[in-house]
RNA sequence: GGAGAGAUGGCCGAGUGGUCGAAGGCGCACGCCUGGAAAGUGUGUAGGCGGGUAACCGUCUCGAGGGUUCGAAUCCCUCUCUCUCCGCCA
């Protein structure tokens, strides 16, 4: 949510930053609405004046017992009442109109973010110092194989662990069953990145609810854009009007909005939350689209990571989460890389984004892993997040939000990039201790 | 699910139509006092919006949103949340 004094006083620069995410919000019609507001205000308060102004007269006639007189002035200001009840409704209407107009603009995204319309004008990414070498020398080696890899759903059918078949019976399409030693990989996945986070980058772990109001959803801003990307879950279907809550499409919605409406104290300041969670999906504007396995289901597993800072440390920050997320696709000895999305394909929220994408050997290619967004003030202002800064100001706090990572996508990565000829998948090191200590899935 | 009671500033708490953004206390900040500290004492201590270079002025906000009234923390309606008792329940 943009604050409108900053497009009053950067309408070139809005107009710009609108221009390079490929958007078509202009601040001229917004100003225009922003003017009508504050003449609405001005004639509004200008008339609650005298209003008031003549109340406490009428007031101190009563205490005096002087009736006469505060008869006399309350038929001075009854013609006031009208002009005020209309003018509050006036307020009322500007207020929504512009609020309206605000909350479906996207955020605009930092100097650094390459300009471009889509995923292919994506920028590959190696770190602060900028050296493929030293990015490709941290990072787990591209796997080759001796024969076809086989894709993930491909191996898990063949293994009688992975069954999409069910699943469809009990759910529909894009859903899966696991079973047996895949149904634990995918636990000891989560449990491994989640313990990571928590013992060794600082984050408090979190167990927030599934299940959200409007508000939060509006926060982190899917709502009201992304209605119909959502999940709802009606309280009581007998109702007549029906009450709902959202089922989360990640935990950034509940662990960001952990702050919202509130002032916190600077020195508390950065707050780090991790939780694994499900996460519910409609994915309604992509139907179609990888119909096949698991890669994209309605329902997965992730585990998110949400920092709150301040204005001035949330692009450290920024680096810093990436760094987490890649931390735990290094220890899985899983082979990555990192691209800068550009200004087209960023999310609605977003300042800048990088994304992670781990190598699949069965597709052949790289795929989305992890997504790790700085969103400035953008959320803050929306939930009204705020911390009190040296001068004793509230300022808006920064967010920052990353998958650390998805489970179900790392599931995949792990079958493919570990899997054997014979169809039997090896356990990764990190995860055997999760595990009991198999080293093998499948096989003889 | 049924019955009842509530929601006031950072915290506690007074206030049931009139000069109340709100007594009092605690906390916090600054000053005085002190060799230093404690105690004592004085002053200050919410947020949003509009106007103004600023000092400042105006306005709104007592859980949220509407309404009644010249005037609402106080009366009415709706919503949210909390607590107590009963019921149900992993």
């Amino acid at each position: 949510m943009f604050d409108i004094k900053w497009i009053r006083a950067n309408a070139e620069a809005f107009d710009t930053a609108m221009q390079k995410r490929g958007a078509a919000y202009r601040a001229q019609p917004l100003i225009e609405l922003d003017e009508n507001r504050r003449a609405v205000i001005a004639r509004l308060n200008e008339a609650q004046e005298k209003r008031n102004a003549a109340s406490k007269l009428i007031g101190q006639a009563k205490a005096q017992k002087d009736e006469a007189r505060a008869q006399a002035l309350m038929a001075e200001v009854a013609g006031l009442k009208d002009d005020i009840q209309k003018g509050e409704a006036e307020e009322r209407e500007a207020e929504a109109k512009l609020k309206a107009a605000l909350e479906v603009i996207p955020n605009i995204a930092l100097d650094d973010v390459p300009v471009g319309d889509d995923e292919t004008d994506n920028v590959e990414y190696f770190g602060p110092n900028g050296s493929p070498e030293l990015a490709a020398k941290a990072r787990p080696p591209k796997p080759s194989f001796a024969y076809r890899p086989k894709e993930h759903y491909e191996l898990g059918e063949a293994l009688g662990q992975m069954d999409f078949e069910i699943a469809a019976k009990l759910s529909g399409s894009r859903f899966v069953v696991l079973k047996s030693h895949l149904a634990r990989l995918e636990r000891a996945i989560g449990q491994f990145m989640l313990n990571t986070h928590v013992d060794e980058h600082g984050y408090t772990e979190v167990q927030p609810p599934l299940l959200v109001r409007d508000e939060a959803l509006y926060g982190t801003g899917q709502l009201p854009k992304f209605l119909a990307d959502q999940f709802a879950a009606v309280k009581d279907v007998t109702a007549e009007e029906a009450d709902r809550l959202w089922l989360i499409p990640t935990a950034e919605v509940p662990l960001t909005n952990l702050v919202r409406e509130s002032i916190l104290s600077e020195e508390e300041l950065p707050l780090r939350f991790t939780a694994l969670t499900p996460c519910f999906r409609s994915e309604a504007g992509s139907a179609g689209r990888d119909t096949r396995g698991m890669l994209r289901q309605h329902q997965f597993d992730k585990v998110e990571m949400v920092s709150i800072t301040t204005p001035e440390t949330s692009t450290d920050e920024h680096e810093r989460m990436l760094d987490c997320a890649e931390k735990v696709l290094a220890r899985l000895g899983l082979h990555y890389r990192v691209m800068t999305l550009s200004t087209g394909d960023m999310g609605f929220g977003a300042q800048k984004t990088y994304d992670i994408e781990v190598w699949l050997p069965g597709q052949d290619t790289y795929r989305e892993i992890s997504s790790v967004s700085v969103c400035g003030d953008f959320q803050a202002r929306r939930m009204e997040a705020r911390y009190r800064a040296a001068d004793g100001k509230p300022r808006y706090v920064h967010t920052l939000n990353g998958s650390g990572t998805a489970v179900g996508r790392a599931l995949i990565a792990v079958m493919e990039n570990y899997q054997q000829e014979d169809g039997s998948v090896s356990v990764p090191e990190a995860l055997r201790p999760y595990m009991g200590g198999l080293t093998t899935i499948g096989g003889r």
